[in-house]
DNA sequence: TGCCAGGCCGGGT
DNA sequence: ACCCGGCATGGC
């Protein structure tokens, strides 16, 4: 028996899909590409870090014997167009440490560990947060879990499903209490919701080609 | 031009 | 336990 928060999610969800297509995230190559990018992209525009991946790439520094030896000041101006450089380059260093000395930079060993366990000991590294930790264990991992982003607060609470105050917690497990557990369907999820929030769920609510009809941000209330 | 972007940390209350 | 300033580039 559904209940409607479940119908409401999987109506949106299929909404955003017929909208957008398939999202097939995560835009990176590889697992390591992921993770670094997860880090880079923290409350920076996508733009932005690609110039940053494409710049390690050319200095064949997407690649852990080489993110292990660079300096961190080479580190930190190759990744400049991702925005808080100094810092960013701080919290790459401290995951491919974490990576490299708990896991021997093996994605096989850092995964084959519980979930739980994973997500535990990648919130201890300094500088990844939930949504980092999460994106990681998702979209590099595959483990069937929600990731929480400012626009799925939002998007979600201007559509009167969450609160605004709520935590990122307790929006994770308002969609996963209330989808299936299926990592196809999170990644899409999450990926359609970014999409949205992009290109039509601004702070300053003028939405009015919006494809989810029922926000009330597309009459510019505000919120 | 100011606002915004796929957060997180550390210090102060 | 919350709250807030700091971190910084690039696109519109």
């Amino acid at each position: 028996m559904k209940s409607q928060g479940q119908k409401r999610l999987l109506k949106i969800y299929n909404r955003l899909f017929k909208h957008f297509g398939p999202q097939s995230w995560w835009p990176g190559e590889t697992q390591l590409e992921i993770c670094v990018g997860a880090i880079l992209t923290q409350n920076t525009a996508w733009s932005n870090v690609e110039k940053a991946i494409s710049n390690l790439k050319k200095e064949n520094c997407m690649e852990l014997g080489r993110l292990k030896e660079i300096k961190i000041k080479k580190l930190a101006s190759l990744i400049k167009s991702s925005g808080y450089f100094n810092v960013k380059a701080e919290r790459l260093k401290s995951f491919i440490d974490y990576f490299a000395n708990h896991h021997r930079g093996n994605f096989k060993n850092l995964f084959k560990e519980k979930p739980e366990d994973v997500r535990h000991s990648l919130l201890s590294v300094k500088g990844i947060g939930p949504e980092t930790a999460d994106s990681i264990l998702l979209y590099a991992g595959g483990v069937p879990i929600f990731v929480v982003d400012t626009y799925t607060k939002r998007i979600f609470y201007r559509l009167s499903l969450i609160v605004k105050t709520a935590t990122y917690d307790e929006v994770q497990s308002f969609f996963m209490k209330n989808l299936p557990r299926k990592t196809n369907l999170y990644n899409e999820y999450h990926a359609l919701i970014v999409m949205l929030g992009k290109h039509y769920c601004k702070p300053n609510p003028v939405c009015s080609p919006c494809p989810l009809k029922k926000c009330p941000a597309r009459k510019n209330k505000k919120f």
